[in-house]
DNA sequence: CTCGATCCGGAACATGATTTCCAGCGTACA
DNA sequence: TGTACGCTGGAAATCATGTTCCGGATCGAG
């Protein structure tokens, strides 16, 4: 909740014209504001490995009268953020668009989606999406392509053998057709359940593959197929579901995964990560 | 959370031996241990009515050395619930798949993410997003392709004109040239800023297109070329960074986007209803 | 009613922090 | 290579804040 007078703001609008020194002052505060809030100039300088005379500049230089001015401004920031919820939900304009009501919602589908898993299943199916052994395939229903294609990107690049299912009927046929029978198919769909992603999964099911379904109830007709199921809680106050649940679920895996694939999957990181610096694809930072 | 020097505790412990004055004061502070912790000591009297003698008292009484030091133990104890969550489960012990540490670090992702969106730059966004007018161009960075993905569909599904800018290098031209000058360009990238994602960026905001950046901080060379800027919160335990709170954020731009598109949406809506209807591509639920 | 003890508020003082200012250093440009 | 400019760190000056101390007020006991 932004304030006229946002210190964070300042930061981002002084962005480009900070010197070096100040540069290294202004992410020390985005860091860690507390160090601001509750601490003197020369104990921030030294945080930042600058002299006092730079952070007494940054001030400055975004407005603020000095230091003693700064720290009012993140004080204030760290007091709001301090306050009981129900304070700071009030304190919101009388809720146009019910940012309050979105926050709670979306924290409670979190929540409950990752309450909801279960440890035994979670660690089963990170094994197996570890199992360099076998092939891992991902099929999505059209409104979950966007999480899905996430999922699909991070597991590509912790290891290889990781193939999307989909494009048209004959590409879809051909994926299953090349893999092997041991293979694992992470399928994610929510309610309105494409027809052709069931049908999908029920076949590579029958094919004998470990389906792992993500879906969002018990009695989905992918529940049905999938020997694990997850189940995600979606609720929203927009005209579509939620898939942040969905997410978070899929990140605990990769997480998961990681963590078995340690060696190998560092190995592979670091190796796109050289591919980058070759390009010089990314900015420096 | 009880820490072996509670100053809460010493009130407790005090209870019955302050004087009145005293008593007003130890009220107060454990009223709003804000007003101790960034206050000074004629701010905390006068807030309690009494003089500042009593304050440095009360402070004696309780066995501090002098105001200063209760005011470290307070400003320790509102430093701990200030704790980023990253920081709250690193210094428990390394769990491994602990799924409660990854609840705890994903809520805190929304939440922060979600309440650090200033809620009039919200309302600006949506209001463009919702304008039929101009088109909407939407861009990302490898790392978040999916959520983008994710939000480029929503958005696709509510009103027409929107564009994924992505393919090639000739591709990313063609649709930047074809696009009138004032549509809007949703920008999502975090980190590791790929290149060509930031330069496309700021030839948009050059070629006067209003440019809204999704970024991980105020210090991202995206936030130097957009007009709106959203700061996004994206721990995680695991080797990449989280967009759970990005997608929280997405979701909340396009549910207050159809809400501003109610009924034309509605018919949009309908009009995708019927044709899933038709070609029977949705399993009965 | 008077005395004494305790409590209290505020002024003077001391401490510690911030600000101001300057000199050194590196760098870009001629 | 020389020069000018901007950046940086730190020392001295200035300011704010905590602490100490004292005079006055209140209350109860004798």
């Amino acid at each position: 909740m932004a304030t006229p007078d946002d210190y964070r703001a300042r930061i981002g609008a002084a962005g480009e014209r900070l010197t070096p020194a100040e540069r290294r002052v202004a992410t020390t505060v985005l860091d860690d504001p507390r160090a601001v809030g509750f601490g003197t100039v020369a104990e921030l300088a030294d945080r930042a490995g600058v002299g006092v005379g730079t952070v007494v500049r940054l001030a400055d230089r975004l407005g603020y009268r000095g230091f003693t001015e700064l720290q009012r401004a993140v004080r204030r920031d760290l007091a709001r953020q301090l306050r009981p919820a129900v304070e700071r939900i009030r304190d919101g304009r009388p809720d146009p668009d019910a940012v309050a009501d979105h926050i709670e919602l979306q924290l409670d589908n979190v929540r409950a989606t990752l309450e909801a898993a279960d440890p035994g299943m979670l660690a089963r199916v990170a094994d197996r999406l570890a199992d360099l052994e076998r092939p891992v395939a991902v099929l999505s229903g059209d409104a979950s392509t966007g999480v899905a294609r996430h999922l699909l990107d991070q597991l590509t690049a912790l290891r290889p053998g990781v193939v999307a299912v989909d494009g048209n009927a004959v590409a879809v046929a051909r994926t299953l057709a090349v893999l092997p029978p041991d293979a694992t198919l992470l399928v994610v769909d929510l309610r309105r359940y494409d027809r052709w992603v069931v049908d999908t999964a029920r076949d590579a099911a029958e094919r004998g593959w470990s389906v792992v379904a993500v879906t969002d109830g018990e009695l989905s007709p992918l529940a049905a197929v999938a020997a694990d199921v997850f189940v995600v809680t979606a609720a929203s106050l927009g005209p579509f579901d939620s898939h942040v649940g969905t997410l978070a679920l899929g990140d605990l895996l990769v997480a998961m995964t990681a963590r078995r694939l340690a060696a190998s999957a560092a190995e592979r990181l670091d190796a796109v990560e050289r591919q980058w610096q070759l390009r010089r694809s990314l900015t420096l930072d």
